[in-house]
DNA sequence: ACAACTTCTCTACGCTGTAGACTTTACCTG
DNA sequence: CAGGTAAAGTCTACAGCGTAGAGAAGTTGT
C-alpha cells in the first residue's frame, strides 16, 4: 500500500496523493484505507519511513568519516531520486515531538549516533557531530533541490529566461552568475562542504582512538 | 493584510490560514483577498517575504564572516520567534524555478552574493560559500526546530516520556542521551558549526585580500 | 449627472478528510 | 459441515476548502 502511495507522490507530487486516489490505485474503498493509517498524516509518515528505509546504514563500520560521506551521498541520491518526498523529510519532523515519531524515522538517528559512539566519540559529542553533520546535510539537499529545474523545457534558455525578469539594477550578481549557475556540481558540492565539516569536527572535538 | 496572515500563522498555524480565515481576521469577504494575492499559494510566497524582510543585510561590510556569522544568528532567532513559517520557507522554494521566486525571497541571495564578492571573492567562489553556508545554516534551523519542544506541557518529562516509548533494544544510544537532548544550546551549535565552516571555506578557495 | 472603472460581495461547484452505520469476507470452533 | 466472531471492506453524509463567475456597491473623471 505504501509502494503505491509512494508511486503516486513521486509521479503526481504530494498534493495527489489523496485518500481517494489511493484507492482507485488499489482498487478499494477510500475507507479501506484507515485500517493501516489511522490518518492522511500517518499515510504521509509511512511513505516517508519506507523511504528513509532505503537508506543503508553499517554501525560496526569503524572508519566514521568515509561512512558518514557515503551516506551523505547515498541520502543525496535518495532524495534526487524522490525529489516529491523531500518536503515531508524536512517538514514531518516539524509537528511531531522526537519521541513520538515513526521508529523508522529515528532508525538513522539511532544508527548514526551508534556509528559515532562505537568509533569512539563521547556520547555527548557524538550527539554533536550527528547534529553539525546531519544540518549540513538536509541544507545541501534542500539547497540543491532549490535550484534543480524540474521543467521539462530546456534548462538553461527557461533559468536565462526567467533570470532576465529580474531587474538589473537590484540583481546583478545574480543574473551575471547565471551561466554559472545552470551547471551545479551537486555531488561534488555536498563532498566538499562534508570534507570541511568533518576534518573541522575531529579537528575540534577529541578524536577518537581509531584503533580497533 | 500579510500582516494579519503573518498573525494568524504565528499563532494559530499554517493550516488555519485559509482565506475564509483571513477574510474574517480582517473584517472583509474572502474573495476580496484576490484583489492582492492571486492565490493562496501567492499568500503564502507573501508571507514568506514578510518574514525574510526582517533580515538585514549589509552588503558593504568588508568583514564577510562576522557579517555571515551575524545573518546566521539573527535568521535563527527569526525561524525561531515564527516557527510556524519555516516550512514555508524551506518548502516553497522547491516548487518555483528560481528565476520566478518573490524579488523579496531573492533579495538575500544576492545582498549575501554581493557582500562576498565585494570582500575580494570571485563571482564563482562566492556562489560555492553562499551555497555551503546557506546550507548548512537551513539545515541548523530545521534540526533545531525539530528538537524544538513546542508542547506546553513540562518540556524534559514529557520529552523522556515519549523516548520512554522507544524499544531499548533498537535504541539504546538515543534512550540514554535523553538528558543531554533535554538542554540544547542552539546557538552554540550553529556558532560553533558556523566557525567551522567558514575558516575551512576560507583555507579552501582563494582568500580575500581583506585589505579595503 | 452620467459613464467608466475599480473594489467588494454573493452564490455555487468540485474537491478534500473522515465519522458512523452497514455489508461482506475470513477464520476458528464445536 | 454449521455457526458465530472478528476483521476487512463499503456506502453515505458532512463540514470545510480554494476559487470561478455574476452581480452590487462605491469611487472617480468629465
Amino acid at each position: 500500500m505504501l509502494s503505491a502511495a509512494l508511486r503516486i507522490v513521486d509521479t503526481e507530487g504530494l498534493d495527489a496523493l489523496t485518500m481517494r486516489r489511493l484507492g482507485q490505485e488499489l482498487g478499494r474503498d477510500p475507507m479501506s484505507l484507515y485500517r493501516y493509517a489511522a490518518n492522511r498524516a500517518a499515510l504521509l509518515d509511512g511513505v516517508n519511513e519506507l523511504v528513509l528505509n532505503e537508506l543503508a546504514i553499517f554501525p560496526e563500520d569503524r572508519d566514521w568519516q568515509a561512512q558518514l560521506r557515503r551516506i551523505a551521498h547515498d541520502l543525496r541520491l535518495l532524495a534526487l531520486s524522490h525529489p516529491n518526498v523531500v518536503p515531508l523529510l524536512v517538514t514531518r519532523p516539524l509537528s511531531t515531538p522526537l519521541g513520538l515519531r515513526p521508529l523508522g524515522i529515528l532508525r538513522p538517528l539511532e544508527q548514526i549516533l551508534s556509528l559515532l559512539i562505537d568509533a569512539g566519540f563521547p556520547a555527548e559529542d557524538a550527539l554533536h557531530v550527528y547534529r553539525a553533520y546531519y544540518g549540513f546535510l538536509y541544507g545541501h539537499i534542500l539547497n540543491e533541490l532549490q535550484e534543480f529545474i524540474v521543467d521539462p523545457e530546456e534548462n538553461e534558455a527557461l533559468l536565462r529566461l526567467g533570470l532576465h525578469r529580474l531587474p538589473p539594477k537590484e540583481f546583478p550578481r545574480l543574473r551575471a552568475l547565471a551561466p554559472v549557475l545552470a551547471d551545479y556540481d551537486g555531488a561534488a558540492e555536498l563532498d566538499q562542504g562534508i570534507s570541511i565539516l568533518l576534518s573541522g569536527l575531529a579537528a575540534q572535538l577529541s578524536p577518537p582512538p581509531a584503533t580497533p
